[in-house]
DNA sequence: ATAATACATGAACACATATTCATATGATTA
DNA sequence: TAATCATATGAATATGTGTTCATGTATTAT
């Protein structure tokens, strides 16, 4: 594409990336990770014990994140803690609430 | 949930919330649908022509686009015409796609 | 060095979901 | 009224994806 963006002329790839995109938090655990990790950094453990979920699953959606760049993680010890990757996707993180909240009342 | 939208406190119920409006855009089909729209309405016919895509797929989709408060319809003589349901959801394909083009570089 | 700890990975399985085909519905036109 | 057109719907199928189990790897502690 050049110059201005215009939606008229979204290649395929771009459409592809979108919902590729939006894929990933389409998916609750990986959702309640994210807003795990919005309060506090925390390593594996504490994200399995505080989420209540296999160790597996953890790491397993720890990976997805990863590679859509949503967490970094570093070492501190024997662990690897992880953290929100950057405000952009706490940004994000809120505008989706926002959304729901907005349309949906819950008591 | 009371007072001021705490993230600690985010129930099941808009965890999941959350994850399934997100899951709606995490489709290909109906990022192309909702992108089509944001330029003109559409009735399915001209969808089915535009992406060049089976009739029967356009209508699953528009169904779960209507379902979830994305799309509007109206009939207009024999066809039915859909439109984004407000300019919110056009604020948020441009959030996907810039975050998107600022994510990655495409020629 | 061995054991234990923390996390990651691969394979198998179960479940969800998108597409297609066939057909139904409902409105319009002849 | 019969036929046609536009869209919707249901069932079947295929594909994708999340979780689990088993195991691997790397680091730390004994």
């Amino acid at each position: 594409m050049e110059g201005k963006t215009e939606i008229s002329s979204l290649s395929e790839a771009v459409i592809y990336d979108i919902a590729d995109f939006y894929k990933v938090f389409g998916d609750s655990t990986r959702i309640r990770i994210l807003y795990a990790l919005m309060e506090n950094e925390l390593n594996v453990g504490e994200l399995v014990q505080a989420l209540n979920l296999n160790q597996s699953a953890v790491s397993h959606q720890l990976r997805v994140l990863r590679q859509n760049d949503l967490v970094k993680f570093r070492k501190d010890g024997k662990t690897i803690v992880y953290s929100l990757d950057d405000s952009h996707v706490t940004v994000l993180l809120q505008q989706g609430l926002e959304h729901i909240l907005h349309k949906k009342v819950y008591d």
